[in-house]
DNA sequence: CTCCACTCCGAAACCGGTTTCGGCAATAGT
DNA sequence: ACTATTGCCGAAACCGGTTTCGGAGTGGAG
């Protein structure tokens, strides 16, 4: 940005025809026989209305198809009737699958209260402020849903410095002494998720379960951690540090990771991955070590990605119905922009294990399965 | 929609205080002791405003960080400095992987004019009209891209006879007597790319070649079919109805067409899918045919999905810059909204090639691959 | 009958910009 | 020297709603 923000570029000359057909406020009073201020009064739901007035006010409003201009009454209200959200385009695992069920899950709820979706892109860590406080200070949107919080999350204090209204998609500020008290977010709890696949995979016999888990500046990867670990003890089992990896995003930095565990002298059995993406990259690793997954090595992935069920054999992961988060992301930010306190504008939610091939019991000892390992090098 | 339309369900007594911190043009003005409609031209890019005035007026702006408010100038103008797109959230194969790189290069684009995106879904045609209508109505956008277009596509009628500026990605009308003339587009040319492929295949030593086209409602599917007519003539070789089919858009679906071509007496050596995700679709087929990819068949896809590189064999396939398509896509419109032309802004623009191993040099005849096929059941 | 409270509505101010119009001063034209 | 033009700016109207405030009408209590 090196062009002055406040200056237009629009040609002044360039004029466009004022857009018929639509009927104003001033028009539909006149068709009433009432004052305009009563007409939108009665519109915007005032006690001061006879009910009498209100119907007849809104049946003509229905017939006319009268809409106020959003910008209208934005100048007044202070308000657009828009939420923003500002995703990163620089991610590298960035073709999330579930935007569109994202977005349309957001667009649903919001249309709900006829408002409406404002989405923008950022390069960078700053042009992601820049462009948080500008959406707002133009007043494009009322308030942001913050995707893919992190742990320490520049975003969070930025806007709350500024108090612009805001909810994390996941949460934030794990293992810090003051997480924030008083922001909103919506989750769905990879802690338990992994917990419970901790416990499906022990059930299935397995004793040593190996762990790869996603950046550690997200707050979703020490939580998948943290339930990794609690699963380990609530079925009996030992903590062993050597079985944890970190920091696989992509394919290929899962199969690093897997790589890495199954190179173990005592390697796991079974392995969890915080994310399908990291679990598909072990599955070249496997077919390399000569191993099949779903017998030699299970494998249990987590977000419920559509290449899930057409990988060899289909893997079982946990399905995250982004549509319903970004639903629930929606209304909960426009109850919060609407008055509500932000600390009463908390929900978390599961995921949902599907099962497929890719795990089951073990039929190689930790041992065995090293020697096998050994010979097919 | 039961509800009203002209209803707020907002709680008028929820109030906010007033943002403090803005500077607004009244004080930006008397600080500069001069009225704010000389502050306004000024910034506005008016003629009648001296230079040097200007100069001050633009730098005290920057230094106060002024923004003007988006809603207050478009009650006045008409324009909130807004483009919009309406997605389909209904369809079969939704989770398309390039619509982060589509929506940033959209919003890089409009933030180059300060302009901004907002994005919503429908769930049918007729909530897509609808949609479409509410968010220009309530003007929350100034103009639309319209996505995936049809060959008789609703919304292009529709937004026309509203007058509403808009642009396709993708091109429409094919084969109509009367293709619209005074729309504006921008495509990438699926035509030329599978010309491309078939001239490749045929270069390779391939003479049967095979076409598994797309829903015939799209634009694009015929466009691609006829570079595939084409291709196969600038080849020297004949068109053979047997060897296109049609309408597969899922993996399950590409399986069913590619089955039916392998099924012939005389079956193809080489199948060039309309899409990425058809072509994916033909890999368990194959192996359950006991055929293997890039030698007993080659097989060229076409959108550059990134299953692509993890396929086995990778898939030959031609990328899409989807990026790109959203950047030209907002600055066309932008120019449209601003006064030009819709005839004259269109643009066409090529996928390039990625060369991966499911293509190469026939190693059987028609004959005998159907013998193998026949051998292998 | 008077006073008061309450219901319901209209007049007008207001939000923050943009645009029109007119006027003053300086310059150019004759 | 006097007018005509031009350059530059301020006053005020304007955009389409929302919100405040006051007042007319009604009914009940005293």
């Amino acid at each position: 940005m090196t062009t002055n923000p406040a200056v237009q570029n629009t040609d002044p000359l360039a004029k466009r025809p004022p857009v018929t057909g639509r009927v104003k406020l001033d028009e539909l009073a006149a068709h009433l026989k009432l004052s305009k201020s009563t007409v939108s009064r009665a519109l915007n739901g005032y006690k001061d209305i006879s009910p009498a007035t209100r119907k007849r006010v809104e049946n003509a409003a229905r017939q006319f198809g009268y809409r106020p201009l959003s910008h209208a009454q934005a100048i007044r209200t202070g308000r657009v009737r828009a939420i923003a959200m500002v995703l990163n385009s620089d991610e590298p695992d960035g073709h999330n699958p579930f935007l569109r069920d994202f977005i349309a899950g957001a667009c649903e709820a919001a249309g709900e209260s006829d408002w409406t979706v404002t989405i923008s892109t950022a390069k960078s860590e700053p042009d992601m402020l820049d462009i948080l406080g500008r959406l707002f200070e133009e007043r494009k949107a009322d308030g942001f849903i913050l995707p893919r919080t992190a742990v320490k999350d520049p975003r969070v204090a930025h806007l709350r410095a500024l108090n612009v209204p805001h909810i994390l998609y996941g949460r934030t500020g794990y293992g810090q002494r003051t997480p924030p008290a008083d922001t909103s977010w919506f989750d769905i709890s990879g802690e338990t998720a992994i917990h419970k696949a901790v416990k499906r995979l022990a059930g299935f016999g397995h004793t040593r379960i190996g762990f790869v888990g996603s950046d550690l500046k997200f707050n979703y990867t020490h939580l998948r951690r943290e339930g990794y670990a609690n699963g380990l003890s609530a079925a009996g089992l030992s903590y062993d540090p050597d079985l944890v990896r970190d920091g696989a995003r992509t394919r290929e930095e899962g199969a690093v990771e897997a790589r890495a565990l199954l190179k173990l002298d005592n390697p796991p059995t079974a392995i969890i991955f915080a994310t399908d993406l990291a679990a598909l990259g072990f599955y070249p690793v496997a077919a390399e070590l000569g191993l099949e997954i779903g017998r030699d090595v299970s494998v249990v992935g987590y977000d419920g990605i559509p290449e899930c069920q057409y990988a060899h054999p289909p893997l079982t992961s946990f399905n995250v119905d982004s549509r319903m988060a970004g639903s629930r992301l929606a209304t909960l930010l426009i109850r919060q922009i609407r008055g509500e306190h932000p600390e009463t504008l908390r929900e978390l939610s599961e995921a949902v294990l599907i099962e497929r091939a890719s795990d089951g019991p073990p039929t190689l000892t930790s041992e065995q399965l090293a020697q096998k390992i050994l010979e097919n090098h």
